[in-house]
DNA sequence: GTCTATAGCGGGATAGAC
DNA sequence: GTCTATCCCGCTATAGAC
C-alpha cells in the first residue's frame, strides 16, 4: 500500500482537482505551487514531468474505484441498491462542477502522452466491467430488463454519465437527476 | 444569408477541426496560419482576437443545424427514419476521430469566453429542442415509448451521444453503434 | 489582405545553492 | 525538500510597412 503523505499527497490532490475541471492541458505547475505555497521547482521535485504527474492521477482514481466497489460488494446490496450507489459515485463530480475521469480524459486523449492514454483505458474498464457485471447479475435475477448484452447496456449507461457531467455545466446539475432517474425507469420490470 | 468566401472561410473550416479534436484550448493563431500557408498577423486580420473565432466557429454550428433540420423536417420522413438521420448526423464526429460540439465545449465551459458560452448554451438547446419534439411526436403517433417527459429522453440520448464519441477514442468506433443500437432499441414498442 | 517584427506573458523544465 | 535564477518555447496580440 503506498500511501502518500505531505507535500506529495497535496500535489496530487490539486492537480486532481483542476483536471477534474479542465482536463490534462488546464492546469499549470504554476498553479498547483502557488496555491500550495511553494515554487514551481518544489512540484518538480515530486513529480519531475507533467506526465509523470498526469499519470499518477490517473493510477490513483483506479485505485480508489477499487477500493470503492471492493466495499459496496462486500455490503451484500441487490443490484438496484448497487446500481444506485454507482451513480451517486458520479454525484460527487456534479456537486463540485467537475466532470469525470472519463470525459476530462477523452477530450484530447489523442494529445495525452502515452502512459496516460494507457492508465485511461485500464480505468475505463475498470467501470465498464463492474457494472457489466453488475448489469448481468442483476438481468439474471430478474432486476433489471434492457435489450442486448449487459456489456452494450453498460457502454449506453456509462456515456450518458459522462455525457451529463459536462451538458449539467450549461443547464444545471438537474440534468443529472433526470438522466439517472431516465435510465433507472427504462430498466424497470 | 452571410455566406464566408475565401481565407476567412478556410480559417474558420481549420479552426473548426482543430476545436472539435481537442476543444477550444487546443487550437492556435500559428496552427490555422500554417495550415494556410500564411502568417498569423494575416488570421487576426479576419479574426481579431480568439473568442472572436470562437464564437464564430458555433454561431456556424448553429445555423448548419438549422440548415440540417429544416431540410429533415421538409423531407416527410418518419419518426424512427428521422431519429436514424440524427443519429448519423454524429456519425460525422466519429468518422474524423473527433468529438462532438457539446463535448469540446463542455470540458472547460467555464473557462470560456462569455459569449461562446451563450452560444453553447443556444447550440445545445436548439440540439434538445428538436429532438424531444421529434420523441414526443414518435410516442404520440405510438412509435417510440419511453418513461417520463420526451425532454427527459432527449436528455438522455443526447449525453450518451456527447459521451460516446469522447469514449470512441479510447474503445473505438464500435462503441458507437452499440450505442445506437441499444438506444434505438429500448424504445422500440 | 498579407507581411515583418516584436511585445508580453505563461508554460515546462533544469542547475545549483541552501 | 525547497529555494533562486534562468532557459527556451509557444501563445495572443499589435504596429506599421507594403
Amino acid at each position: 500500500m503506498t500511501q502518500l503523505a505531505g507535500t506529495k499527497r497535496t500535489i496530487l490532490d490539486i492537480a486532481e482537482n483542476l483536471f477534474l475541471e479542465g482536463g490534462y492541458g488546464s492546469f499549470s505547475y504554476k498553479h498547483i505551487s502557488s496555491a500550495l505555497g511553494i515554487k514551481n521547482a518544489a512540484v518538480h521535485y515530486h513529480y519531475p514531468t507533467k506526465p509523470d504527474l498526469g499519470t499518477a492521477i490517473i493510477v490513483r482514481a483506479r485505485r480508489r474505484f477499487e477500493r470503492w466497489h471492493e466495499d459496496i460488494d462486500k455490503r451484500g446490496l441487490d443490484p438496484a441498491a448497487k446500481l444506485n450507489e454507482f451513480f451517486e459515485l458520479f454525484r460527487y463530480f456534479l456537486d463540485a462542477g467537475k466532470i469525470c475521469f472519463g470525459g476530462a480524459l477523452g477530450i484530447n486523449f489523442t494529445a495525452l502522452p502515452e502512459k496516460m492514454q494507457e492508465e485511461a483505458r485500464g480505468l475505463g474498464s475498470d467501470f465498464l466491467n463492474w457494472l457489466e457485471n453488475l448489469l448481468d447479475e442483476g438481468r439474471s435475477e430478474g432486476v433489471f430488463t434492457f435489450p442486448g448484452g449487459p456489456k452494450d447496456q453498460a457502454i449506453v449507461i456509462l456515456s450518458s454519465l459522462q455525457g451529463i457531467l459536462q451538458m449539467a455545466r450549461n443547464y444545471g446539475p438537474y440534468c443529472f437527476d433526470i438522466a439517472k432517474r431516465q435510465i433507472i425507469r427504462s430498466m424497470e420490470i
